[in-house]
RNA sequence: CGGGCUGUGGCGCAGCUUGGUCAGCGCACCUGCUUUGGGAGCAGGGGGUCGCCGGUUCAAAUCCGGCCAGCCCGACCA
């Protein structure tokens, strides 16, 4: 491709409202415009580092018997009503009437659709089967944000496995973890694998794969010892024991305008924060709720949904607490309620001589123990585990790391084979339920995972696997026209051996062209000017490291080639 | 959904406090000439209902009200 011909609106200054490294640049680079908040266009380079990503998934989704299909992107919504997702899926879920009036979905994903197509199997024979299509899903997010990197429309590649059994999922679900662990570091991204919660999506296991970046949303952990990782969501950690001092006699005593841990802290030698209790009211499905803590130690929302089973849960309010325990926040506590499910976190087992809200404003009760004094229903894992804690499994340091989620894999099980009665005879002529795994890349958040871990000052600076192109023969204007005549030339054969070359054939200052090239990120730049062809030598250029060789003309197409193999060799 | 910020040619911004040659600057764009190894110089030129609607006023980018959109933080989220 001749760049006076490409579409590549490049801007000197990145527009304002991009402020993450991936949006700025591939915005500044023209590789994307924004149409709508959370809807991009993928302009001419953007759609081709998005295939080339895609062809990677193909590719290593091919090798572990994948097969592709196309799915349709909108549902009629009687197929969601049979799972039981039209409702709970909620406002996320894009809806539409047709002209008959009837009701439909624009898909977020495809398990239903996936189980009415595998009613089509009808013997154990035909199993085990993984099918996977690379297609729009969207999501009506509350808040898109950060470029490409969450969105309402994007393009995802998501597959799902249908075995007859566990063990068969088992292996489906393994499949998947090496092929994902193989495309992204094809892509070169440095993803870890997490433990992470299932969700919406149901399921008994779940993996994240995550991309270490201040970008992403997502916070694992991981012990850089012994390797253990998973999403805070899921994360666990040793909690050092406190050592309480003995006795203790329940006592209530005021605590005039104290409504926080950290105010009472202050006021009783006592009640240091981890001596405290720390009592949460939540609506859980409805059901208003105890939700206790150690004093210093913060809940985790998904660990409270997944831990009670429940699908929804919100902070009370205010005159919620009031009417449920008679006191405000700030003075609330779990001391003799009996009328209110109270769960615990575990970090609160056994310990005793403890602070907490007397549920009467200005008053607190010392000396609580917490098995004598509290009606714990439930012993939980609620807490959210800290920077710098003991890993459970070796007791070295955990690691908390902000990430980007780029692909989770999920053993969903039979629910969606139940709802939609999809069954296959076994050896013995009885019908088996089929059981599934989902498992999803989102390929444009990827390109932007990319972006986010492989820039520099200059601009993008694409790994050789997903570049756009993969060289740049760039032209210095000289005084007679050998510069074009060898730049022509190599731009032909680079192209005849089957590089994807950019030749850069404006009439511009070096400046310019260099500057481009950079903030585009071709890996190899073959610069031809009058200074090296007096030699008889090109120069070629590696964006990543910046190191610049000369090379005679006659062997440039095999440098190109040499750096090329050795750049996709490295990842 | 709560909190904050922002809407002025393609991009980045100034102007708004104190209404009146303020519709302006840089970059980009077009034409010509000169240039050509790290975003060239000179000369000329085109392009904007100042987010939208309404109000105040002799007069509104500027003041007032409402709405819309975008971004960031939080909540939420496969």
């Amino acid at each position: 491709m001749r760049w006076s011909n490409l579409f590549v609106p490049t801007l000197r200054e990145a527009p304002a409202e991009a402020e993450v490294a991936s949006h700025r640049l591939l915005l500044r680079a023209g590789f994307v415009r924004q149409l709508h908040s959370g809807h991009y266009s993928l302009l001419p380079l953007g759609l081709r580092v998005h295939d080339k990503v895609a062809d990677i998934v193909r590719e290593e989704m091919d090798a572990i018997g994948g097969q592709e299909l196309l799915l349709p992107a909108m549902h009629p919504a009687w197929v969601w009503e049979q799972s039981g997702r039209w409702a709970s899926m909620g406002e996320e879920m894009f809806r539409l009437t047709d002209r008959k009036g009837a009701d439909n979905a624009l898909g977020m994903t495809h398990e239903e659709v996936i189980a009415l197509c595998a009613r089509e199997l009808h013997s154990y024979r035909e199993v085990p089967q993984i099918w996977y299509q690379i297609q729009w899903k969207f999501r009506d997010e509350p808040r898109p944000k950060s470029g490409l990197l969450r969105v309402r429309e994007f393009a995802m590649k998501d597959s799902y496995s249908l075995d007859i059994d566990d063990a068969g999922l088992d292996h489906a679900f393994d499949l998947h973890h090496a092929a994902y662990t193989r495309i992204f570091e094809r892509m070169g991204l440095p993803a870890i694998a997490v433990e992470a919660s299932s969700g919406a999506m149901g399921g008994s296991a779940s993996v994240e794969f995550m991309v270490p970046s201040d970008a992403g949303e997502d916070d694992i952990v991981r012990c850089g010892n012994c390797g253990y990782a998973a999403n805070v969501e899921r994360a666990v950690a040793v909690v050092a024991p406190v050592d309480d001092p003995p006795g203790g006699t329940l006592e209530r005593f005021a605590t005039p305008g104290i409504r926080t841990i950290a105010a009472l802290a202050a006021a009783e030698a006592e009640a240091p924060p981890h001596r405290q209790i720390k009592t949460l009211v939540y609506v859980l499905d409805g059901q208003t709720t105890l939700v206790l803590l150690r004093g210093d130690h913060e809940l985790s929302e998904q660990k409270l949904l997944d831990n009670t089973g429940a699908t929804a849960a919100r902070p009370a309010v205010a005159d919620e607490c009031i009417a449920a325990l008679g006191a405000s926040p700030g003075s609330l506590g779990a001391v003799g309620v009996g009328d209110l499910p109270v769960l615990a976190d575990g970090a609160l087992a056994g310990r005793s001589n403890l602070t907490t809200g007397a549920n009467a404003d200005d008053f607190h009760y010392r000396g609580v123990d917490i098995e004598r004094d509290i009606g714990v229903d439930e012993w939980l894992d609620l807490r959210q585990v800290r920077h710098g804690e003991p890993c459970t499994g070796c007791g070295g340091p955990l690691e908390l790391l902000r990430c980007i989620e780029t692909g989770h894999i999920f053993k969903l099980g039979r629910r969606y084979a139940e709802a939609f009665e999809t069954t296959v005879m076994d050896a013995e002529g009885v019908p088996r339920t089929l059981t599934m795994g989902s498992y999803g890349i989102g390929i444009g958040r990827a390109v932007a995972a990319v972006a986010e871990t492989h820039h520099d000052d200059r601009g993008l600076c694409w790994p050789a696997s997903v570049a756009p192109y993969e060289a740049a023969v760039v032209p210095i204007a000289g005084r007679d026209d050998s510069v074009a005549q060898v730049s022509e030339r190599l731009y032909d054969e680079l192209r005849a051996v089957g590089v994807e070359v950019i030749l850069d054939d404006r009439d511009a200052r070096p400046g310019v062209k260099f500057s481009d090239i950079e903030l585009v990120g071709i890996p190899f730049r073959v610069t031809v000017g009058p200074r090296a062809l007096a030699a008889g030598n090109v120069e070629l250029t590696d964006r990543a490291t910046g190191e610049t060789t000369h090379v005679p003309v006659d062997g440039a197409v095999e440098s190109v080639i040499a750096a090329k193999r050795a750049a996709l060799a490295a990842l």
